[in-house]
DNA sequence: ATATTCATGTAACAAGTTACATGATTAG
DNA sequence: CTAATCATGTAACTTGTTACATGAATAT
């Protein structure tokens, strides 16, 4: 009953493949559930199954067959419902956090390098909803947006997933800087002074 | 193996019973990790078969004896271990978003009731974590902290905390501001002017 | 030639949630 | 007298993860 309603409302901007919403789960919805794409073909099928979705076999040529998947009236139901209950408290899950949490009694060089890692990672997302933004925007002003479209959850679920990588990018940063003056000096850096 | 690792970061800060980390999970590690009580316990019985902490039974008069758990130093280097490995992506899981994500086909009263009563929640964590921060600080700069303490990891962890509470809050205003744009007047609002 | 993309899954396992249970003590 | 706090758990169930599998088509 989690993923679940994730799925129903990545539906409502049209029908989609198990695949399509194995990478979607990666851009569009990342900001707010994630997923693997065992867990999405098995709760697909389970939605198909309680008819909250309806499946279109797609034949294709040069490519295997696929299954394109939408929204049932009941499905629309069901997210009705869904929004209507109180929403569980957000669950964090940082396993990057846990080992800042363990710094002091470990490898720092390591915990820099996967700051490095995790600050490229959040670079990217950036630019990627960024991009999504621009996209729905089409050359609007945000008001002028705002204004017209009937779509508004995406945009504001963006908008949540901008600011949370932006903040990250912030702290890796200043987490870095920190670190580097503890660390003593790099191998790189004693190397580079040679 | 997830769960673990939490526990036994946490446990760097002292020895502490299953109860006490219960409530703690609600305030200190809240901003990287989460998890129920019955997990807590289950867990710190499979981390002392394993040997990576130690249970201390400290019997009381007036209320349930308890076990004091402490890390081992078998738990020590288990943490060590654990944090030169490459973190996994954040998990990120919130129900609000996938919501908000639908806010265009339900109850736009109702989402907004949500992001009140989140919003009440992100400013008691802000408050709390603050006080944690001033608790950690006592008194001193944060330069001054950084340069003298031999626990840092804990302060960095806030620092995200602090940060991403602060972002949630500004999100509920925006998002809430757009929303009693659309919503029409409210039951209230109407009784409220006749 | 080799790797990646498209497109789907099964099976086994690990982790997380919910409901239930106990029972004394203290604060309002 | 009622509710909350302290302190621990068990059992059943739902989710999420990992490893594995297939097989043609295209891009490098």
């Amino acid at each position: 009953m989690a993923l679940r309603n994730a799925i129903l409302a990545a539906l409502l901007d049209g029908e989609s493949s198990g695949y399509d919403m194995t990478k979607s789960f990666d851009v569009a919805v990342a900001n707010f559930w994630s997923c693997t794409s065992q867990q999405l073909y098995r709760e697909l099928d389970k939605l198909e199954a309680d008819g909250l979705v309806e499946a279109r076999l797609v034949e294709q040529q040069r490519r295997p067959n696929k299954r394109l998947f939408s929204l049932t009236s009941e499905g629309r139901a069901a997210l009705q419902q869904f929004i209507v209950r109180e929403p569980k408290p957000t669950a964090v899950r940082d396993e990057l956090l846990v080992q800042i949490e363990a710094v002091d009694v470990g490898d720092v060089h390591a915990i820099m390098a996967h700051l490095d890692t995790r600050g490229a990672t959040s670079t990217r997302k950036l630019l990627q909803y960024k991009q999504s933004r621009e996209v729905l925007l089409d050359g609007q002003t945000e008001a002028e947006y705002l204004a017209d479209t009937t779509r508004i959850g995406h945009f504001l679920t963006l908008a949540r997933g901008i600011a949370f990588e932006e903040e990250n990018i912030r702290w890796c940063d200043y987490v870095r800087d920190i670190l580097s003056g503890r660390a003593g000096p790099s191998l790189d850096t004693v190397r580079a002074s040679q």
